[in-house]
Formats: C-alpha cells, sequence, structure tokens
RNA sequence: CGGUGAGUGGCGCAGCUUGGUAGCGCACCUGGUUUGGGUCCAGGGGGUCGUAGGUUCGAAUCCUAUCUCACCGACCA
C-alpha cells in the first residue's frame, strides 16, 4: 500500500475528550473516528488490527473444533420474551419496533437465538457436543460509554455457544476453550492472565475472566506472587490474617467523645488500628428471625458486599440498615456499634476473630471498650469469609501471597447449565429414547476491546508499538527525499515490489514530505519495522532496518532485506 | 438517573464579564524555500457562534427553554 493512495488520517492534537492512552492513541493514528457517544468508524488502519485479531480467534476457534456461523444482529423480542431476559435485561437491551409495531431488540449477546436454533436443528444426543460460534457486530446501550473503543455501545465479540448432553460434556469443552482463549493471547503476544470470576447475571456456576493487565483497566484482580492463582478482588478468598494470640485483658468502658470512626477511635485511645474491630448492621434475610445482622471486621480490611449477601442470615441484595431503625433498637448512633451483647446475629470476618484485646465500640453514644475477648465477652458468634483481600494477604491456594493490579477484561467463558435450555425448552432424545434437557456454555471475547488493550499496554511517548502478530502492516518503507534522487526512488520501488511480491504486508510512505513527518507518523501508527532509504547509505548499497519497539538500527545490504523482514516473523 | 463542566471553520482554543466588522494556532489549497526527526516565507479558501424563542436600533456576548457531548458517581454480560 501507498500512503499517497491510502487513508493516513493522522493529526498532531489529541481531542479534548480522549482520557486514556489507547483512545488518544486510536485517533491521532488514524484508526477510528467518533460518530456518536459510543459508536466509531472504523479507518483503514484499525480495521486492519481488527481484521487481524478476528483472524487469530477464527484460527484458535477451529482448532478448538468449534464452528463458524452467523446470527443476525436484530431478533424477535419473542425470544426474549421466552428466556425471561426482556424483563430482566434492563435498558441497555435497545428495543426497537419495526413498521408492523412488532417488538426486536438489537442483539446485546445471542444466547437466545443460539438455543432456538439449536432447538429445532439439533435433536439426538448423537448430535452433540456442539460448539458454535460468530464474529460479529453487537449493541448494548451502556450507561456511559466510555474510555473510546473500551467501553462502547457497538462493538465486535466473538461469541461461542456449547451443547452438551451432561454436565461432563460441557466441563470438557470448557477447558477446551480455556486453553483456546489461552492460545489466541498468547498469540497476540499480550500480558493477559485468566482469573476466577463471579458469573454474574448471565447464570451459572464455574466461570473465567480473561484480563489484559494494564493501569487503565476497570477492574481489580488479585494474583499470587507465585502461582498461577488470580481471581477478581470481588470474590478472592480472604483467609485469615494475624497471629491468635489468647486474651491478657478484661473488657472495660472507656470514654471516647465525638470518636465516631474507627480511625478516631485508634487515634483517641493511641492504639493499632489492627487491634480494634468495625461493626456493620445490614438487613436480615426472610428466613432470619431477626431484623438486622451484624458483620464484623477488623479496622482496617473492607467489607465485600458480594461474599456478605451470599450468607444466609443476610438479605440479598445485601442493604446496610437504616440508621434511625438501629438507633431504635439499640439507642446508639452507627460510630459506637460493637459486637457485646447485641441482641442479633454476629458474624466475624476470619482475620477479626483473630484479635484478642480488642478495641469496640460499646453500643452507647460516646462509649467504646477495649481489652474485650470473642469467647469471654461476645460468646455467641459465628465466623465467615467477609473481608476484600489486600495486597500482601496469603494467597488461597496456599502459595506465596496476593498482589492486586488492574486489568481489563477481553474475555469471559461460563457454564450456563440449564438456565437458557430449560427456558426455552432445548433438548435432544437421549440413549433411552428420552427427551433430556442440554448443558450449555458460552465463551466470548470482546474483538475490539482487545485492540484498545493491545494500545493501553504497548504504547511510548512516540504512539503506538503494535505486537508483530495484530500490527495494521509489518513494515514501512520511508524513502529520504525519493522526490529529489532516483537512486532512493528506484530503490524504494524496487523493494517495495519484491516485499509486496514476497507476501509482507509493506506500507510505502511515498508523500512528498520532510523526513520528520514521515518517522513521527509512522511511529504513531505502531508499524514495527522500517525501513529508511537514504542517499548516504545507498553509496554502500545498504539501508537502514529499524525496531519500533527497540529503537534498534541496522544497516542491511539492499539484496538482503526482503529475507530479513521475512524472518522477522 | 444525580453532580460538574463544555458546545465558536476538520482539530485545539480565544472572544462573552462591560452587546457594535467573528479571531488565533494546527490542518487544507497556491507559489517559493527547505530536505536523515513535525522547515520557513507569502498569498488563499472555509464558520447559520449547538438549536429555538425572547430582550435590544443591534446578540457569539444578556434572558428563557431545549438538544448534544465529556468527566465524576450510581449501574453493568
Amino acid at each position: 500500500m501507498r500512503t499517497s493512495q491510502y487513508l493516513l488520517a493522522t493529526q498532531k492534537e489529541t481531542p479534548a475528550e480522549a482520557e486514556v492512552a489507547s483512545h488518544q492513541l486510536m485517533l491521532r493514528a488514524g484508526m477510528v473516528r467518533k460518530l456518536a457517544s459510543g459508536l466509531y468508524n472504523w479507518l483503514p488502519s484499525g480495521l486492519r488490527v481488527v481484521n487481524k485479531v478476528a483472524a487469530i480467534v477464527r484460527d484458535e476457534m477451529n482448532k478448538a473444533g468449534a464452528i463458524e456461523i452467523s446470527m443476525p444482529v436484530v431478533q424477535p423480542a419473542d425470544l426474549w420474551v421466552e428466556s425471561g431476559r426482556w424483563d430482566d435485561y434492563g435498558p441497555e437491551l435497545l428495543r426497537i419496533k419495526d413498521r408492523h409495531q412488532r417488538d426486536f431488540v438489537l442483539g446485546p449477546t445471542h444466547e437466545e437465538v443460539i438455543t432456538d436454533l439449536v432447538k429445532t436443528e439439533v435433536n439426538s444426543y448423537k448430535q452433540l457436543p456442539l460448539n458454535l460460534y460468530q464474529i460479529q457486530t453487537k449493541f448494548r446501550d451502556e450507561v456511559r460509554p466510555r474510555f473510546g473503543i473500551m467501553r462502547s455501545r457497538e462493538f465486535i465479540m466473538k461469541d461461542a455457544y456449547s451443547f452438551h448432553i451432561d454436565e461432563q460434556s460441557l466441563d470438557e469443552t470448557y477447558q477446551r476453550m480455556h486453553q483456546a482463549y489461552c492460545n489466541i493471547f498468547e498469540r497476540i503476544g499480550l500480558q493477559y492472565r485468566p482469573v476466577i470470576a463471579d458469573s454474574g447475571s448471565i447464570g451459572g456456576a464455574v466461570s473465567h475472566e480473561f484480563h489484559v493487565l494494564a493501569d487503565s483497566g476497570e477492574d481489580d484482580i488479585a494474583y499470587s506472587d507465585s502461582s498461577d492463582y488470580a481471581a477478581n478482588v470481588e470474590l478472592a478468598e480472604a483467609l485469615a490474617v494475624g497471629e491468635k494470640t489468647a486474651p491478657s485483658q478484661r473488657i472495660k468502658l472507656v470514654d471516647t467523645p465525638n470518636a465516631k470512626t474507627i480511625d478516631a477511635v485508634s487515634k483517641l485511645l493511641e492504639c493499632d488500628i489492627t487491634k480494634t474491630v468495625k461493626t456493620l448492621i445490614v438487613n436480615a434475610s426472610e428466613e432470619s428471625e431477626h431484623d438486622f445482622v451484624a458483620l464484623v471486621l477488623r479496622g482496617d480490611h473492607s467489607l465485600n458486599n458480594i461474599k456478605a449477601e451470599k450468607l444466609e442470615l443476610v438479605a440479598s441484595p445485601l442493604q446496610m440498615a437504616d440508621e434511625a431503625a438501629v438507633k431504635a433498637k439499640l439507642s446508639c448512633d452507627f460510630g459506637s456499634l460493637g459486637p457485646v451483647e447485641l441482641g442479633f446475629p454476629v458474624i466475624v470476618d476470619r482475620s477479626a476473630e483473630r484479635v484478642a484485646d480488642f478495641v469496640c465500640g460499646a453500643n452507647q453514644d460516646d462509649k467504646h471498650f477495649v481489652g474485650a475477648n470473642w469467647e469471654s465477652d461476645v460468646k455467641d458468634y459465628s465466623v465467615a469469609d467477609l473481608r476484600n483481600v489486600v495486597e500482601g494477604d496469603p494467597s488461597p491456594d496456599g502459595k506465596g501471597t496476593l498482589a492486586i493490579t488492574k486489568g481489563i477484561e477481553v474475555g469471559h467463558i461460563f457454564q450456563l447449565g440449564d438456565k437458557y435450555s430449560t427456558a426455552m425448552n432445548c433438548g435432544v432424545l437421549n440413549e433411552t429414547g428420552k427427551h433430556e434437557v442440554l448443558q450449555m456454555g458460552c465463551y466470548g471475547i470482546g474483538v475490539t476491546r482487545i485492540v484498545a488493550a493491545a494500545i493501553e499496554q504497548n504504547n511510548d511517548k512516540y504512539g503506538i508499538i503494535w505486537p508483530t502478530s495484530i500490527a495494521p502492516f509489518s513494515v514501512v518503507i520511508i524513502p529520504m527525499n525519493m522526490h529529489k534522487s532516483h537512486r532512493v526512488m528506484e530503490t524504494a520501488e524496487k523493494l517495495y515490489k519484491e516485499l509486496s511480491e514476497a507476501g509482507v504486508e509493506v506500507l510505502f510512505d511515498d508523500r512528498k514530505e520532510r523526513p520528520g513527518v514521515m518517522f513521527n507518523d509512522m511511529e504513531l501508527i505502531g508499524i514495527p519495522n522500517s525501513i529508511v532509504i537514504g542517499e548516504r547509505n545507498l553509496d554502500n548499497q545498504q539501508v537502514e532496518v529499524k525496531d519500533r519497539k527497540s529503537g534498534e538500527k541496522i544497516l542491511l545490504n539492499i539484496e538482503e532485506v526482503v529475507s530479513h523482514i521475512q524472518n522477522l516473523g
């Protein structure tokens, strides 16, 4: 491709709306242009990258035994009513009507359509397992589209759905998809982690997210420094920390005027914050005989809502108790609560339970207890994992300690079980001739999001540094003053022809621009290699080949260039 | 949905307080100049000042309504 016949569309200035690196660079490098909030045009360079990513995903999916199909973006509402998600999905689902006033949706995902398809096309267990996928545009009417391509409303996703006669078969395919995803991210060349995830509202039991590690990520991931363990912070199990010491003090009531927070109390009483506990009152579940449940954490730890609401005694969704209602019962404010003689169930975090001689609220305004102990002073309580993990906690798998990093979710795989197949009555005849509902798995990869994530992870002050696997071009020819020098032009044309014929994706910057302009544009776009041709080196029949990532330059004889570039992979 | 801020040539912005010929930089076009890291000079084209209404002799500027966008929050396969 010649730049003179291409739409390069680079720009010097960064549009004010772009916050994150990938968004800024994609705009400046001429990859995308915004059409409206969360909607983007893909320009030639951007589309080339999208297609590269899609090709790798497609190849690995095929290798893993999945079969490509294509389903419509517009879907009839009936199917969503049938699955129950017409009501459950909320405003993120864009609903439209056709000319006959029939309801349709723009597909944010395709569980309904695929389940309906398989229901009619697959009738026997002999046709299973089956894993179907598509690479296709999705639409989600995000509350707040942001970060450019990272969270747009329209995006390209690879979504696969597998169907099984039993859970064992589902698990086999799930493991195979897990491996295929690892292959994809490794082949693209990104730093990533598979993490144990919450299956969320899509339902199902087992689930992993695949995260590209980058500081601008929206999710927090806890991972072990010495094993493969990684989990979303929301889910990471928090083991007990701190030594369990024997009680050495008797409980004592002290005045703590105006000390309503853990910080204030520990400061006033001059005690370490890890020797305090805090008490949070939440609404109890309906099955419970009480109105409230007290959740007790060590002073420096924070409550994990997801863990809390999974407890039997706790109402789901989790709801903090109304302060007035608590005051009516205990006649004190939130700032003076403690687990001693509360009159409703007390659940203590594992780490809080290890603290002896602790400081806690006395359930009287402006009073706290010091030297309190579980066995002697609280007596009736249970212990559970309630808190968020923090950096330095022991890893739940027993190997190493946890660190926390930011990640960009680029893939998510689920074992759905029979949620959709039951709702939509999707089954086959089994070996005994009886109708059996299918087990399902679903596996998504954000193709366009990977493009943005790759930039987040690979850029410098000059621009994008594409991994070779997904670069829009493998090499660019940058001639110095070609329009003045016949020798330069001849060499450039020759190399362009030879590289093109060798099947190398080569860009030829034949614009009548100054060298600095070309260097800057090509570094911004992030092409992995450039061939600089100038009078200077032609005297020795040589050209310069420069690596975008390392900045290293080497001189090569002209006839060596093509094989050298090919060997770079 | 709540909070904050912004809408002026393709992009980045000034002008608004105190109403009176719509400006600057980048980009674009023409000519020259320069040529291994975003040259320099001269000339040129392009804007219903988000939209609608109002006040006024006169509105980018003041008032009202409305739309759009961004950031923070809530929410989220």
